[in-house]
DNA sequence: GATGAATGAGGTTTCATTCAT
DNA sequence: AATGAATGAAACCTCATTCAT
């Protein structure tokens, strides 16, 4: 195996035992087992178990931008970007439940105390959903408000529905994903 | 101390700790001293440290429930509820941060595990806004979106501004907390 | 209760428990509950539980002597006066069946080094089928062994068969008891 | 130190603390302490310490049965046989006086509640001395009486006068061994 | 005299990390 | 570079014993 195949094969085994079995259920022997590798090599690759923790989310925002991005209708109105990226995110995160149970355990958890909230969306995706509310705001599209609680009202209850359907007490459809994204809409737009 | 004293004294140590560590921060041996008691007699109010994670979460359940609960305008119509019982939860809970930050621990953990999300109110009071939602829904006033959906959109946001205000992210006011919970309702009205 | 019965029933739980559970199922608060009283209460009666167990054991030494020596044949010859002891040994430990699972817990555990196997028998007891014994090697009637082995060949069999019986291993009736005794005088009779 | 040599260390130490203390007397960080490993390490070797007192019996019923079997007399008479076995019995139970002491605390404690009496003898070897038995039943040469009593009539002095030469109460010499062999063949020999 | 809540030492077990091979 | 056995601190929990009421 190369070293960034063996490198990825950590990073993965800990993030399918994480969101399966939460933190607790992560300890280094079974990462090694399950990666394929012994105990002791995962510190030539990561220095402690926070390191590798941090750095399976770090991974995570980087492949998450990588797929909110694709197709981003750059010149489009305020409300069709928005819209765009609201279906976007839902859809990823119910096409990859385990890396969204990860970053949910992520948040609250010793790990994620360093991480604000916003880190969700890591820095050049955040700047370019700054970018939109900022031109929102400045067009008096949407309501003017801090723009942590325009996140927490256009975001919050799209990640909510996501675990509603992956731990199946909602069964999400294009079509009710529209609606829900355009009901946040609703609740930004002036 | 009195034997209620000491439960009690052990339930709030629990309560703090977790708040304000995780889990993890919060062995035994710490709450015991916290609690001003021995390790040992811990065991003689709870079995078990899962057993008293989980009647600190339903001490935390009634207290809640009781504050939402207080003034509720039973006659009122839907959308005076709906912003009395949005307003109500986002002031007590950034009244009490540390209730809150365990809830928030308690619900991504092991022991949360079995508390589906809505859980987080607990039966008597998810009956009520139940109740009120079923009643939003027969009248149209809403949109005919599932429950769970609905909760989301409505309390969601306003769970995620409650983080941010402990967080120190925002610093939230009567008048902003009002026009949040406004724009919830925006959110869910047809 | 007055002072005599508390004792007793301090006793009585603790023979209970350590029969039916072994000395690791007889914790202090639990032999106070079954005696029906608290547990310091037994401290005033038994310096520590080191001394209640083998105040436990002289008790039931002294039952076992007060039932073997019912009825004893002091005139009649030695055999017919060990097929007497034999007899009633057996008949006296499968009808207390707890008792005697008491005595065989006490021997292999750190309570029972103080004791020798000899001990098993009281001393007024001991004296007794000593002098039968002595008497019958005097006479030679039985094998010229030391005595200890007599009391093996004469009674490890009787005591095994008792477990073999309360264990539901085989079913002794008064039939086999008795060819089980006479089995053992062969042993021993020259 | 080898793989092999440790897990034999903490066998050992096992049995020589189980055999001088009881269980009681064997906490894990002795036993650790005695093979010259660190407590941990136990467990990569043993999943809890009942497998590992399992484990440890398992290893003195295979070193018993080899020696019981060495120079077994395949097809001469009964009573030779018999004579063969109870000897070398004896032999080896005093020549290991702290196996012989284990096994005695490992029948009366929770450990043992599985194994029963007979287990004493393991399989193979049981089923040799049972085929011993059953043919000298078939021939009319012993008692006829169910198994188990003949099992204690047979060896059950044999092991008492083991335990008697271990705790000093009598010296075995080679003459009394056979001497007490026989008045146990005398027992069970019609 | 009796109570039983409180104690805290000591039990078994886990697991992040190291280091000789 | 990789291994994985070994480590030992620290986790949860039990229970014989004490002492204020």
């Amino acid at each position: 195996m190369e070293k960034a195949d063996k490198r990825c094969a950590i990073v993965r085994a800990t993030l399918d035992l994480v969101a399966e079995q939460g933190f607790h259920g992560a300890p280094m022997a079974l990462v090694a087992e399950r990666a394929g590798v012994a105990a002791g090599t995962i510190y030539r690759y990561f220095e402690s178990k926070d390191v590798l923790i941090n750095e399976v989310f770090l991974y995570l925002e980087e492949r998450f931008f990588a797929a909110v991005m694709e197709h981003y209708p750059e010149g489009a109105p305020v409300r069709e970007r928005f819209l765009h990226i609201g279906g976007v995110l839902v859809r990823y995160c119910i096409g990859a439940p385990l890396e969204f149970r990860f970053l949910e355990q992520f948040h609250n958890s010793p790990y994620g105390v360093a991480h604000c909230r916003e880190k969700f969306f890591n820095k050049d995706n955040r700047d370019l959903i700054t970018e939109l509310f900022g031109e929102a705001l400045d067009s008096g599209i949407v309501k003017d408000l801090p723009l942590p609680v325009l996140f927490g009202l256009a975001f919050g209850p799209l990640l909510d529905i996501c675990r509603d359907h992956i731990l199946h007490f909602i069964e999400l459809d294009d079509e009710l994903i529209s609606r829900c994204v355009e009901a946040c809409w609703d609740a930004i737009r002036r």
